[in-house]
DNA sequence: CTTGACTCTCCATCAGGGGGAGGGTGTATA
DNA sequence: TATACACCCTCCCCCTGATGGAGAGTCAAG
């Protein structure tokens, strides 16, 4: 029978983990003092120890050991726990190479450049909505315009209650000159029934959207295009279907484009290539 | 001006995050209502979020991005910062790649012999101590006895207080038949003068030394070092020093080969090969 | 009997939030 | 105008695997 300072010198466990494990119940002491609470340990428990040492190398929890040592686990079930264990470890380490990847691609680009871009990119996931839209050829994005007037009239007059942010999806990931395709859309709630080139449908959810936002005037929102081309290039991830450009806050005065509180969010379908 | 769930729609972090950010002083609402304590955001905010959420993606903890955001810091000391992350990431999986390697020899060796060894192995780091040994050649290590006699009659005729657990330390690796070093020591305090064949002096701290415990006969000890050696073989290791056997638990009579209540560790100093 | 080394319980802390209780708000509709 | 319902608030507890400290009690040697 030693004490815990002993067992803890003997084992090289703190005597904080030792109280620890006891209250876990995963390691108790042999005999537990009713008067002074003094714990006393015994020789033989350092098997036990060692072994809840060695299942924590290997990456099983304090619970797992615990239900391990209790249900006293065949070597086959050990063995099914560990390989799951195994996959996540791989995950794990999957998800450290990204970030370091990551880290580094961001180290080379700062080098280069001297500078750190002001757009910061972010992937989320979008889900679905339901939206009224109008899609028409025009000759640049300015002139998306009558599109809009087309489908806010029809929103207007049949009373139907929005439910989002306005965008406009370009259709042509590379526009020649006077052929974009675009499709101005709006978040909608109820069922309305579509009229002429109105159209009533799901937006598709993206599981992985490239975003960045460009806070200021619309007149340079190309900037932010080009920061967010660059990012899907330089992180290895590809374009895979039409993107978003969404009117968070509009100018002050509509058309003017260079009203510096206007914000817009740009967002980009991609895949890991 | 929008609130807290919109934005939290918006940019797909939860609501009790954002609240979180707040509380911490990393994302502030543009306003909050005094009466009710509405947290109001506005769309320009939603860069600092976003800076904020590819920050994290890089491995800072909301703390560094916290100063990060608040004292403006330059490209440069950015990068600093991430080369100490990038190390940091390193580390951890490396740590990772071991961690997996074990799991995977353990795989390996349980299917191979179809059950589970019955020792763990702990590396652990032996400090530097004082002992009082006497050292050897002697024909097997039974015939170690004299050597303790002498040791522990040195001991009590000095009176000298006895300050850990006995060990018999093997200089010789592979002993041949008849021809074992082995020095029995005997952690003391004081600092009392040495006779005859008794030294007084510090054994060596061990930074990695690799230990199991077996409890039970000493008749079957041999199965223990079997265990060790093989585990040190399979995980990499190699053996840079003489070999310690410490007796905890002595037999209730002396000289019992088959005391079942007896506990020994047995310990290797090792290195990664 | 004192001293000093140990040990006890209880509480707080770390990161990054998640869950839920209990109660107040905002707004659209019947 | 009443009400339904979605929202929002604060406060507290929980997770892992311990660690640190306060304040008080215990043990063994001299």
């Amino acid at each position: 029978m030693i004490r815990i300072g002993d067992f803890s010198k003997l084992s090289r466990v703190s005597i904080k983990t030792l109280r620890y494990y006891d209250e876990m119940g995963l390691l108790k002491p042999i005999e537990v003092d009713r008067f002074t609470g003094y714990r006393y340990y015994d020789f033989h428990q350092l098997p036990r120890l060692y072994r809840i040492l060695a299942l924590k190398e290997l990456g099983f929890s304090l619970e797992e050991i615990s239900r391990f040592l209790e249900e006293n686990l065949s070597t086959e079930e050990l063995r099914g726990m560990l390989k799951l264990r195994q996959a996540e470890i791989r995950q794990r380490m999957e998800e450290e190479t990204a970030r370091l990847e990551q880290v580094e691609r961001w180290l080379r680009q700062t080098q280069q450049e001297n500078f750190m871009s002001k757009y910061d990119v972010v992937i989320k996931k979008i889900d679905a909505m339901k939206a009224a839209t109008v899609r028409g050829v025009v000759a640049n994005p300015p002139a998306q315009r009558p599109l809009w007037d087309e489908l806010l009239n029809f929103i207007y007059q049949n009373n139907i209650r929005m439910n989002g942010t306005p965008m406009a999806i370009y259709h042509d990931a590379d526009a020649r000159e006077g052929d974009w395709d675009i499709e101005v859309a709006m978040p909608i709630a109820g069922d309305p029934t579509p009229v002429g080139r109105v159209k009533i449908y799901e937006l598709p959810a993206v599981e992985t959207m490239a975003c960045v936002v460009h806070a200021g005037s619309f007149a340079t929102i190309g900037e932010a295009y080009d920061a967010l081309a660059k990012w899907i290039d330089v992180n290895g991830y590809q374009i895979v279907g039409p993107s978003r450009e969404l009117n968070l806050k509009m100018p002050e005065k509509p058309e003017d484009q260079n009203d510096p509180n206007t914000v817009n969010e740009i967002q980009f379908p991609v895949q890991k290539v």
